[in-house]
DNA sequence: TCTATATTTCAAGTATTCCAGAACTATCGA
DNA sequence: TCGATAGTTCTGGAATACTTGAAATATAGA
């Protein structure tokens, strides 16, 4: 992943509703949720939430899918792994501390879904 | 990390100026980078860079210490491990196949400096 | 075909960010 | 003390981001 993709892949993230509507949706999995919904649970207004949707999917993160009158949108896990793996191989490359507290996270991640 | 910090840390990488500056810290370790430095080897101009690693500084990346004329700014490891910390656990939670390439890069970047 | 539902697109106003110039502060050495 | 060096803070204007209301589009079902 270049600069410019890890910038906006960055500031899509950084933002309170965009988190979180990107939260939910990686932990809906494959099955992803529609639009409606990520709305509801997040209390955002129908539109505002579209048009941010809109910048996490400029961005890479998600993927949509139109199911019925619905329309689905789903997390895109290759795109938020090369993040990760850009911030790690760029700043951790002087310095593993920096890493260490980012792979006990993961191992503890995967360890909560029984994967460890 | 709480969200509002992580937030406030990515958006304070999300910036060409602001990212750049912060590589050139971490890969300068623990003797730190001289402001002027920085400027110099990114091409921004003093004031410019000085509101930016302000930025850094706001969101806790960056610490810094006047050394006579100069002064000298550091990346702060703890609080990037933690922001990787938290991207690891929130976007990992439900699925490992996001970490592992992150895990990948942190393993090879461990063994770029030998300690693999 | 008509209506209701689900979502997006458009437009406009406010707020925020970004940058560059100018002025200011701190330190060092003569 | 004076001048030079190193950075920062202040300021204003341009650009960008954010939110919301209103209108438009797409689909499903009666």
């Amino acid at each position: 992943m270049e600069q410019t993709s890890a910038i906006a892949a960055l500031s899509a993230l950084a933002h309170p509703g965009r988190l979180e509507a990107f939260r939910l949706l990686v932990r809906a999995g494959a099955e992803g949720m529609a639009a409606g919904d990520i709305a509801r649970e997040t209390g955002a207004l129908p539109n505002t939430l579209s048009s941010n949707l809109n910048i996490l999917g400029a961005a890479g993160l998600v993927k949509s899918e139109r199911r019925g009158r619905s329309i689905v949108y789903f997390a895109a896990y290759d795109r938020m792994g090369a993040l990760l793996a850009f911030l790690m191989e760029d700043c951790c490359a002087g310095n593993a501390e920096i890493c260490a507290p980012a792979v006990e996270a993961a191992g503890r991640a995967a360890c909560a879904q029984g994967t460890c």
